[in-house]
DNA sequence: AACTTACTAGCA
DNA sequence: GCTAGTAAGTTC
């Protein structure tokens, strides 16, 4: 008799034994697809492992073997069991994570592919990391062209990843004829991701490109990982289990002796960290030319302010000097502010009450174009009223700068100039326009390019409640700087900030070693990680005990070596979509430790109604 | 995650 | 003694 241990793509810690009826036996291996059932459910399970007895009394049957050939090799199976370990999720929720979204459902796949296909054995199975760090695209992409090549002719497999999915028609393309050979596209939402997958399983070597669930790429005798763009935070999925394509792409390269390069115009911390760390395994290798800078004016909008007898300043007089000039000189110019809509906030002059969304906690924002309010979270959308709800005597009046604000206030200022706002993703003419305005969004285009670019609104970005910020303003700054040619201009109070400093002084490191100081002061990451337990659920009460208990509790338990408990809170979003949140930080040295507690602490603590997940290395 | 069973507070 | 609502236990 034949048993098979099985995990399922729920939060459930398995495996669970069954037993394999005769017609399967020839076929089954770790690997496999099955369906069985779990209580009274028939669910999609994964075979971890296959075993001629078992402990469990009673066995159930398989149901039915899914496919042909097992869809998960012996690396993907180490792989998703250290997914596991690392995010705290159960082997069958990191598996599901790793194969097409077509295979979580009871079809089959009727091709046939096998495991025992010899996979190249190395001479070199040692995996070296090499951090790049280059400003311009190009610089990085000769590299991985010559990288790739050198790959394709070990007879090894390559997998890219790239940040923006709208990117990869065109890098599929491109590596097609600079390669000569056919190029896999793979990620979530594909059309033809199963299509694409299995075309990766069954060949000996590929070359894939895609986004970040791409690092899951089925490819066989894999020699190079790139992450391009690595400190994105696209590669960070929000949903459980909450990987990070670059910690994973960092595992898998470990795991089968593959090189990786990690890439960007400006590091994550993480990486240029990893930097200092140098030994005969890890290169660190700068494309970026002093050149690359332009130059950068600093305006101090304190000052500016206190000029304008402290009335709201949009546009400094130095900035609207330059305009003028680009504009005579008929150049370009571009107005950058990361905030939609054409003002912040909405409220009554009467009693002050400001329109929230009724299913979060935040404000809504108010666009110009349909006169309507809408929720940047959850896409709540209402007309915007003239009288106020809440005290029905006041007037709405309208704060906060967004782009539409800046879009009518320039035009005022410059009736003369074309002016246009940039939609997300949209592709713009640069022919018919003097200036433009756009958020964050134009960074990933790259083929524009701007005489001025004025940064108005840089100082939120900088000063938000998240120890990312920094880093986050000073990678948006650094993107922007790629966008001009002659001038950048940054508004500001916080004109002393090292971000500035760096773009100045044209020395990114700067940057890195300040924040690093900072980071290792406040014991933050890359110094140590953090963990977050979030609780979710529909009664506000309920979810704040369930935390404030969670966390009391904890630091009376034995914990481990540095482990630190750091706070108990509502969320920023304490209110997303009706449901309530709360958090509990936690800060460990070493992940798979404090998962392994964490994991079995949270069995023995239940609330109901309460859905707790757990998020490692948090964006 | 989804379902079953055990337990407890509230009520006549 | 009954029931509704919730906490705890199981799933091969």
């Amino acid at each position: 008799m034949l048993f098979a241990k099985v995990v399922m793509g729920i939060a459930i810690d398995g495996p669970f034994d069954y037993s394999v009826p005769d017609i399967f036996c020839s076929k089954i291996k770790t690997g496999s697809r099955v369906l069985v059932y779990l209580r009274n459910r028939k669910m999609v399970g994964y075979v971890v492992g296959v075993s001629g007895s078992s402990k469990i009394k009673n066995v159930r049957p398989i149901i039915k073997l899914l496919d042909d050939s097992a869809c998960l090799d012996e690396g993907m199976l180490l792989l998703t069991k250290k997914l596991s370990e690392y995010y705290c999720c159960s082997w069958g929720e990191a598996i599901e994570s790793a194969l097409p979204e077509a295979l979580r459902g009871p079809s089959s796949i009727d091709e046939v592919f096998s495991n025992t296909q010899e996979n190249l054995k190395d001479s070199d199975v040692n995996s070296k990391i090499t951090i790049v760090e280059g400003l311009d695209v190009k610089d990085r992409w000769n590299y991985y062209l010559e990288q790739v090549r050198q790959t394709l002719e070990r007879g090894r497999s390559a997998i890219v990843l790239v940040s923006d999915i709208k990117s990869l028609t065109y890098l599929k393309n491109m590596l097609e004829q600079e390669f000569n050979t056919s190029v896999n596209i793979l990620y979530r939402k594909e059309p033809n991701e199963l299509e694409q997958w299995l075309k990766i399983r069954k060949a000996q070597t590929s070359l894939v490109i895609g986004a970040r669930s791409g690092i899951f790429a089925p490819a066989q005798n894999l020699g190079l990982i790139i992450v391009d763009e690595e400190e994105n935070s696209v590669y960070k999925q929000d949903q459980v289990p909450h990987y990070h394509a670059r910690t994973v792409a960092l595992m898998r390269a470990k795991e089968v002796g593959a090189n990786l390069i990690l890439a960007s115009r400006t590091l994550s911390l993480e990486s240029f960290y990893m930097t200092s760390q140098k030994g005969n395994r890890l290169e660190y290798l700068q494309l970026s030319q002093k050149d690359a800078f332009p130059e950068v004016n600093i305006v101090d909008m304190n000052s500016e302010l206190r000029y304008n007898r402290n009335k709201g300043v949009i546009f400094s007089r130095y900035l609207q000097d330059a305009v003028m000039s680009t504009l005579t000189a008929k150049g370009k110019v571009l107005l950058f502010l990361n905030r939609k809509g054409f003002a912040t906030f909405a409220s009554c002059n009467k009693c002050g009450h400001v329109l929230k969304c009724p299913r979060c906690s935040i404000n809504l924002v108010y666009h110009f174009t349909g006169n309507l309010l809408s929720c940047h979270y959850c896409s709540y959308k209402i007309e915007a009223p003239k009288i106020c709800p809440s005290c029905n005597v006041g007037y709405i009046k309208f704060g906060g700068v967004g782009t539409e604000k800046i879009e009518s206030e320039i035009s005022r200022i410059f009736p003369q100039a074309k002016v246009r706002r940039c939609e997300a993703d949209e592709k713009i003419d640069l022919k018919d326009t003097d200036i433009f305005i756009s958020t964050s969004s134009i960074i990933k285009s790259l083929n524009y390019k701007f005489d001025l670019v004025a940064v108005l609104g840089i100082d939120n970005t900088i000063n938000r409640i998240d120890f990312r910020a920094s880093e986050k303003a000073f990678a948006m700054l650094v993107g922007l700087m790629g966008l001009v040619t002659k001038k950048m201009i940054i508004q500001t109070v916080l004109g002393r900030h090292y971000c500035f400093d760096a773009l100045q002084r044209k020395d990114l490191s700067l940057f890195y070693k300040e924040e690093l100081k900072q980071r290792k002061q406040l014991k933050l990451p890359p110094y140590k990680h953090l963990i977050l337990v979030k609780f979710r659920g529909k009664i506000e009460e309920s979810v704040k005990a369930a935390s404030l208990s969670f966390f009391e509790n904890l630091k009376k338990q034995k914990k481990p070596v540095g482990l630190e408990l750091i706070s108990v809170n509502a969320m920023q979003l304490s209110r997303l979509r009706g449901n309530y949140y709360w958090q509990v930080l936690i800060s460990v040295k070493q992940v798979r430790t404090a998962v392994k507690f964490l994991k079995l602490y949270l069995k023995g603590l239940r609330h109901s109604g309460i859905i707790v997940t757990v998020d490692v290395d948090p964006a």
